[in-house]
RNA sequence: GGCGCGAUGGCCGAAUGGUGAGGCAGAGGACUGCAAAUCCUUCAAUGCCGGUUCGAUUCCGGCUCGCGCCUCCA
């Protein structure tokens, strides 16, 4: 069996993966600030990882996934003041729409799902050891990290904190100690949600909260941390920073991965551009296999540009492979070809270069066993094309169709393609068989 | 300004120190009343300038272009 082998962010090399328990791996990937909706960007990671998952479950016995939901947040207090709702409806709200809409692109529900507000205990318990170890402190109601107490800050990310200093920006709250400082515990405006604390009444910082939820659910030290590239720095800094720190024999994650950015049509996604794509929308025009196979295409640490001819091309595709593996007789097996491409760092379209291959040859059960450990062929052609159909009337359309083959009996074709563009304008596409039926299937 | 990432045919997208996968589109053919689908055949690419090397698309340096992050901020 091939070795299955992963970038780790950390260092930037390609290694072959050696979990700290083979009985059991575990894995955290950064969820969603549950306070709209899911965007085209966020569905990246969730599928990304999800292969790994899926690929990791075929090696090892036993996987323990991990990804969270961030509902304590400014932007989800500013969207509760705003409309005038109460925070939790807006994030139970979110979080169930990300979970329906997650579940449409074929990502399997974590093993855990912890919301940052039911960790507010765990997170005090490590800001208090980070003070307690002299990594942290109390200033103004505030505690902060004490980043050069921690030599290794910005390996990650490969910034030194001089390069951060001179690049700055922003300017520094006065009662930092040292301008890369970052708060771990704040106290919370009138109005805003609160937690007793031993530095009073407040709230936690953004990058604790995934500190937390690791460790609670997969301790000091486990396996692979996944998420965005754009999360790198700070957010994953901070988390490594935190967690080493609070703890003696803390390491943390060992194998970081990252994906690349998402742009679209060309253009990077942004509200100000007004081309965010939801998850949401795009469901009611695609299948969520189609987004997800499209999302799958490119190599997950690469650039990746979503557009409407790749999503076409993808529910093209899958239409083709699910039109051979229908014709599947016997149970398959995973292709050696196929599974040695995703073992070299989660290389899927060399993966589908694949299943392109099986699907020439007619190998419907390898092609349709081998795509599934990519979260793909779950269903079969009928519930597939089911899909594409369920808008278009079919007594109608099958009237049109004995109309013509009258028409055809007839010779005459003037009306026979008269029809044909009838049901085109249908969004129909006829097929005449050679035994004499048509079938047709929808556009 | 600092740090980082990317650039392969018309489009998408792998791989590689020694004749550059696969898909889409295009072209030709089979099939069809004509189509569609399918099958066969086929065209076509390593951003620019140097260096290392017998040989560079791959390694190194520079450039151009595109993109991300720069700390609790939209």
């Amino acid at each position: 069996m091939a070795q299955l082998k992963l970038t780790n962010s950390m260092g930037r090399r390609k290694a072959v993966f050696e979990p700290l328990d083979p009985a059991n791996v575990g894995i955290y990937v950064c969820g969603p600030t549950v306070y709209n909706y899911a965007h085209i960007g966020n569905a990246r990671p969730a599928v990304v990882f999800d292969v790994l998952r899926r690929v990791l479950m075929h090696v090892y016995p036993k996987v323990t996934y991990v990804s969270n939901f961030t509902d304590i947040d400014d932007k989800i207090i500013n969207a509760a003041l705003e409309s005038g709702q109460p925070i939790e409806s807006i994030t139970n709200k979110f979080a169930d729409i990300y979970n329906a809409d997650m579940k449409a692109l074929g990502v399997l529900p974590p093993d855990h799902q912890p919301r940052a507000t039911e960790t507010v205990p765990e997170m005090i318990a490590i800001i208090e050891n980070l003070i307690a170890r002299g990594h942290a402190y109390v200033a103004e109601g505030h505690v902060l990290f004490d980043v050069p107490s921690f030599k290794d800050y910005g390996k990650l990310s490969g910034r030194s904190r001089d390069e951060q200093i001179a690049g700055a920006r922003v300017d520094v709250a006065p009662y930092k100690r040292d301008p890369a400082d970052y708060v771990l515990w704040k106290p919370s405006p009138p109005g805003y949600p609160t937690w007793d604390s031993p530095w009073g009444a407040g709230r936690p910082g953004w990058h604790i909260e995934c500190s937390a939820m690791a460790e609670k659910h997969l301790g000091l030290n486990f396996d692979i941390h996944g998420g965005g590239l754009d999360l790198t720095f700070p957010h994953h800094e901070n988390e490594i920073a935190q967690s080493v720190c609070a703890y003696e024999h803390a390491g943390f994650a060992r194998v970081w991965m990252h994906n690349g950015f998402l742009a679209v049509e060309g253009e990077k996604m942004s509200k100000s551009i007004g081309n965010v794509l939801l998850v949401n929308d795009l469901l009611k025009h695609a299948p969520g296999e189609a987004i997800r196979f499209a999302l799958l295409s490119s190599h997950y640490r690469q650039p990746f540009d979503w557009t409407q001819h790749g999503l076409e091309e993808a529910t093209t595709t899958l239409t083709r492979f699910y039109t051979v593996a229908d014709t599947a007789t016997a149970p398959g097996k995973v292709d050696p070809e196929f599974f040695d491409a995703l073992c070299d760092d989660l290389n899927t379209p060399l993966a589908i270069a694949r299943l392109h291959a099986l699907a020439k040859a007619g190998n419907g059960a390898d092609l349709k066993v081998s795509a599934q450990m990519l979260g793909l062929l779950g269903g079969d052609l009928k519930t597939w094309s089911a899909w594409f159909t369920k808008a278009i009337d079919t007594a109608a359309v099958d009237s049109l169709i004995t109309q013509r083959n009258a028409a055809r009996s007839a010779k005459n074709w003037a009306e026979s393609d008269r029809i044909r563009d009838q049901l085109a304008a249908l969004g129909v596409a006829i097929k005449d068989n050679k035994d004499g039926t048509t079938s047709w299937s929808a556009t």
